[in-house]
RNA sequence: GGAGAAAUGGCAGAGUGGUCGAAUGCGGCAGUCUUGAAAACUGUUGAGGGUCACACCUCCGGGGGUUCGAAUCCCUCUUUCUCCGCCA
């Protein structure tokens, strides 16, 4: 959520900005302003009744403690009209912070400078490329094929037991995606980020605080028995570790990575594209999550990038790194760096992470915030970023690494695995 | 799931209708002393709104109510603890 001030004093700056996404801000920025200075208005005068009253019932109490019973009662006998006053500015209070709030709610954030303009992802920008595009024999397989084929997949099981998009991990499949748990894991405690497992299901209060709701509210799966949703990243509730805190000077850098499935309704996807391993109901993924000071974030950001390349470099996987373009860009971002591998059998790529900066977006509703060199309260930058997301690693791994004597599994995954190749 | 008890500042913990945003202790910060540190002593120390700065307003788990006045009384929800039941 943006912060009031800041519109108020950047509010052209803020509308340009926003022009990257294709939406016209000017009208809602412009009644935000007006709506927050209502607000304001309601507010010192709801304070000066209140004052009033206040200051009354002292004097009441005092005159009763005198003994001066009459003076007082002649006093209390003044003070409806102004519970009635204040009650009424209440109300109007509640209602004008309640319509300023849902219009916040609904205004993405603002796009950082370096964020291209566009209206899809065909206008991302590439900023970097590497890894060897294998040469593949005339029989090679897209990963479905193969997954059925030396049956460490199966999709239709899944289907049976939960639905399409629940796929079932079979043999060293399932071994596959626990070693690559295991491995991301490592790799990201070994950068310096604190292992932490927190619950699936988060509640209503965590959805709003990382932006998934109202934003995206059906595309959480949501046990309505509880009002409970299942995790659609672990950057849910890992980011809501913060939620409420104010983070003493000398707790920074604040790194954390976590192992979660994700859960996503995928509402109104469908076609070749969602085949397989592509698009799933379920998945896992391994997340990294930073809370940074405003000064560094951009510094941590690069950070994050520079650790995902090395783990693509050591799974020797063909990559690409696209800057989002502001039509792309999530509704929570400032600025975001896409991952993709290259998926040689479907000549197609796949996005495997998403590394991006919500500058104060979320640290705004989440009131996390920290103390600054000058004792004061400022809100902190918070981050994450895929560190990986599994299914279409595994996707890429399988039709790269695929040879005609079966799978060859990448090296530094063989000590995880326990074996060498799948066939 | 049933019965009972509880929820107060970073932590511990007092406060059962008025001058309480809240004693006290610990912790934090600043200072005195010290070569330095520790100890001791002194001061300071919650959050948000509002203001140039004050004033002023709000917040004692959340929401609602009673009252001139609520941390304190009532209702309700949530959470925690104890006992019982169930259970990986």
């Amino acid at each position: 959520m943006l912060q009031l001030q800041k519109i108020r004093e950047n509010k052209d700056t803020y509308s340009n900005a926003l022009k990257k996404r294709n939406i016209d801000a000017t009208g809602v920025l412009n009644s935000v302003i007006s709506l927050d200075e209502k607000r304001r208005a309601i507010q010192t005068e709801l304070d000066a009744t209140l004052a009033e009253l206040n200051k009354r019932s002292k004097e009441i109490g005092m005159l009763f403690k005198s003994g001066q019973i009459k003076e007082a009662n002649d006093l209390k006998a003044k003070t409806p009209s102004l519970k009635e006053a204040s009650k009424k500015l209440g109300d109007d209070l509640d209602q004008t912070s309640k319509d300023l709030q849902e219009l916040l709610f609904q205004i993405p954030n603002v796009p950082h400078e370096s964020v291209p303009p566009g209206n899809s992802d065909e206008d991302n920008e590439e900023v970097f490329r590497e890894g060897t595009i294998p040469e593949l024999t005339k029989q090679a397989l897209p990963h479905w094929e193969l997954a059925k084929k030396y049956d460490i997949i199966d999709f239709e099981l899944g289907v049976k037991i939960a639905g399409a998009g629940f796929p079932v991990y079979k043999g060293k499949g399932a071994r596959l995606q626990r070693a690559l748990i295991a491995y991301f894991l490592d790799k990201n405690t070994a950068a310096g980020y604190t292992e932490i497992q927190v619950p699936h299901l988060v509640n209503e209060t965590s959805g709003y605080g990382t932006g998934q709701l109202p934003d995206k509210e059906g595309q959480m799966y949501h046990v309505q028995a509880d009002n409970l949703y299942l995790i659609p990243t672990a950057e849910v509730p890992v980011t809501n570790i913060f939620r409420d805190e104010i983070i003493a000077k000398g707790k920074f850098p604040i790194k954390y990575t976590g192992y979660t499935p994700c859960f996503r309704r995928e509402a109104g996807s469908y076609g070749a594209h969602v085949r397989g391993l592509n698009r799933l109901h379920q998945f896992d993924k391994v997340e990294i999550i930073r809370v940074e000071q405003p000064e560094t974030s951009y510094q941590a950001l690069d950070e994050m990038v520079e650790h995902v390349k090395n783990i693509l470099r050591e799974l020797k996987l063909p990559y690409r790194i696209l800057r989002l373009c502001g039509g792309d860009l999530g509704f929570t971002a400032a600025l975001t760096y896409d991952f993709e591998v290259f998926s040689t059998a479907q000549d197609r790529w796949l996005e495997i992470s998403s590394v991006s900066n919500f500058e104060t977006y979320q640290a705004n509703r989440l009131k996390l915030r920290f103390k600054d060199e000058n004792g004061k309260s400022q809100l902190a930058h918070t981050l994450n970023g895929s560190s990986l997301a599994l299914p279409r690693v595994l996707a890429g791994i399988l039709e790269n690494y695929q040879t005609d004597e079966g799978i060859q599994i990448p090296e530094v995954l063989v000590p995880y695995c326990g074996f060498d190749k799948i066939n």
